[in-house]
DNA sequence: GAGTGGTCTAGACCACTGG
DNA sequence: CAGTGGTCTAGACCACTCG
């Protein structure tokens, strides 16, 4: 039973791709143990453990130790998303990005993104609402709410003609935070700066990075009505 | 310089990670070989390889051969979703699941999905709406179009008291698919069916399922107003 | 307790790609 | 061409967890 064409963890992750799709492996059976799987594949266990891990990190594997491993019952779980880089983003499209910067102040942040923001305290934030447009057209709205901790007063000045995102690339340490897709209708102000109609349907993304529970810059984006995000499974 | 305290790969990515988040890393900087950090973490670089391979696949390094590693300048390029497994959701929140079948019949679809479905000819394909509901109230409309060609007559009867969803997973192979997510303005059917009202902006994710250039299930997912969909990077 | 996946190692060779 | 990541191997031990 041994056989010699699979060197690759990829050609050992075809072949149970393709067993899965054949349903020679339906969802819920055991598949053999990687052991096994190795002696009839011709490979080392480890060439082995990299296909089928790679499989159940997709959603395609359920792996136990002890239990085994067996296929999963819901195969698509999960879906990797891009999230957009804007201005790339217009570019892919073959549309010429354009950026409009449309307030900038320093203000007392709504309730709930100060009590993040200033250990405890209220305090003023600083508060960025600009514009990206393709071929001139409102694309998304960007509304950004930064930390003055890790903005001076000199950067602040400079958005009006880079866009925070560029910005903070470089100048913002790694974090983790949350993202959340919505859906809201266009209100007066969204409809004025998006130039839609009021109670648009609109796709909304709102990100959230944090460096230890406190939170850097919080941003909502606002996208121009039809706009869709896909993916690939 | 060499260290005894890095044993594992996720001890490794842990200390690469606190040199990004520290900056003496920053975005677009070359950090060194992996021969060379394996011996500074006094471990193998096979170690090392996988820390390093694992912070690439979330996309806080870009790494290419002969060029070396290097931060990556757009932290934040993906997010993987968790999609959502309807009546888990519903459980997961405490709610009580219900399924409602309100259409079922087997007709001439639009132009788009028959298209992929009747190998070039237009053919009748089994059409089912259904409602999900938590707690007895809408929660996410489900329009799906199913390809005859994997669905038995008798099979198609069965959807009055299981949602095609379950049906699927154990009837239908595993295969390649894509997602879109966008928002609607509820329209006179959406606002009925959801008890909503006409022009609420919807949260919709359509799906695509197939097998080799084939479609096999085509839906649509109109969730109720104010849904959102989270994840954390 | 025993079976299975999870990981580490040391060494080797390969594949890609920048200069 | 040469440097870097990508992968394979064979063997070993560990960690979890099912029965």
């Amino acid at each position: 039973m041994t056989d010699t064409r699979f060197k690759s963890w990829q050609s050992v992750q075809e072949e149970v791709l393709a067993r899965i799709h054949s349903r020679k492996w339906k969802p819920g059976d055991f598949i053999p143990n990687e052991a096994d799987l190795a002696q009839e594949f011709g490979c080392a266990r480890a060439t082995v453990n990299r296909a089928l891990q790679n499989l159940a990190d997709e959603g395609l594997l359920d792996r136990r130790r002890k239990a085994g491993t067996r296929v999963a019952t819901h195969p698509v779980r999960k879906a990797t998303m891009y999230i957009p880089i804007i201005r790339q983003e217009i570019r892919d499209r073959g549309l010429e990005y354009g950026y409009e910067l449309i307030r900038s102040e320093k203000v007392m942040p709504p309730r709930e993104i100060g009590k993040s923001m200033g250990s405890g305290k209220r305090i003023d934030v600083l508060h960025i609402v600009c514009l990206h447009t393709a071929d001139g057209r409102p694309y998304v709205l960007e509304d950004r709410w930064l930390n003055p901790k890790w903005v001076s007063r000199e950067d602040f000045s400079i958005f009006s003609d880079t866009s925070p995102n560029e910005w903070l690339v470089t100048h913002v340490p790694f974090t983790e935070g949350n993202i959340v897709f919505s859906a809201i209708s266009a209100g007066k102000t969204e409809a004025e700066l998006l130039s839609c109609k009021e109670g648009d349907a609109l796709f909304v993304i709102d990100r959230t990075t944090r460096d230890k529970q406190e939170t850097i810059t919080s941003v909502r984006l606002t996208f121009f009505p039809g706009y869709r995000i896909e993916t690939t499974i």
